[in-house]
DNA sequence: TACATTTGCGTAAGTGCTTACGTAAATGGT
DNA sequence: ACCATTTACGTAAGCACTTACGCAAATGTA
């Protein structure tokens, strides 16, 4: 048994490979930040970049920057909070919202994360034999599943196949 | 707030979106199911598939076959016994083991499931385009990954800016 | 201005993977 | 034949997302 099924399987093995590989990233990553005593988790630099960008943002504006539900940003958030990462004020104008910043803290430590992040990315580069083409067919993807997502799709087909 | 950040992350997005990638996949899936009233989830595919050509293995087989843990074989497996799908048979020889089978009712169900996952597939082609840059662009993904992992090419990479 | 609707955020429960640890059965060396 | 090691499987805890539901604040409408 040294074929890997999932590839065996052509097609439907795509979205068993992806959830695979996407974990694959995640727990060498958590392992990496451990290895280093970062007390960091492996999606956190997403809002860390977003917040470098933007300044400051709530939730549902950080849920449609990074195409997420609102409850992943706020269990992110949380987190990041506890450890003192990220600050949140109550927004003057509209008491629902809350203005989420880095923190001092995140500030000062952002140089030194930024170095990990770069041999993360130099990483990937090297794993993805310096090209960009996966990042381009996955956008063909996003793309065409924002137009109509996989359930709609196969419930189209289907029909074909019961009349 | 109309551009996809993680997109816009260029290299560094890539992880995030291919996790968010994979969960659309796996929760369209599971709606899909459940719209139709199929008593499965999303990644049992895989297990019937695996059955269905090899008749019998173990978890620890379908762990290698598959590339995933041991345990995560074993959670998928119970809930499939659990629905009746699969039959296990302590090995004869090696007290250890146990032998998986596909169960009699999902040998009848097969050709319906089928016919579900094939309308999928289908949608899989559409928002593939019908191409197949990407199934080949995540093997070799996949087999860098395998020669060294993302951790052990960062650790490497890390030291070009940290002496 | 009163009241229905929408919006922002939070919590709970479910799914699926991982690593870490534990136990029993098989294997291997002397 | 014994004991240490390896192997197979199981359980527990943790992480990250989702959908479903609830509440309070803001908005829109008559």
């Amino acid at each position: 048994m040294d074929e890997d099924f999932l590839i065996a399987m052509g097609y439907s093995g795509l979205t068993g490979r992806l959830k695979r590989l996407s974990d694959s990233f995640i727990y060498t990553t958590k392992q990496y930040y451990r290895d280093h005593g970062l007390e960091i988790e492996p999606n956190w630099h997403m809002i860390f970049l977003l917040l470098k960008k933007h300044e400051k943002l709530t939730v549902m504006e950080m849920a449609d920057a990074l195409r997420l539900s609102h409850p992943a940003i706020v269990q992110l958030v949380n987190k990041m909070k506890k450890k003192g990462y990220v600050d949140s004020v109550r927004d003057k104008d509209d008491h629902r919202k809350f203005q989420l910043t880095l923190s001092r803290k995140a500030l000062e430590k952002l140089p030194e994360l930024e170095l990990y992040w770069e041999a993360g990315n130099d990483a990937l580069k090297e794993i993805m034999e310096q090209q960009t083409i996966i990042l381009d067919q996955l956008e063909i993807l996003e793309k065409n599943i924002g137009e109509a997502d996989f359930r709609e799709r196969s419930e189209r087909n289907l029909k074909k196949y019961m009349p």
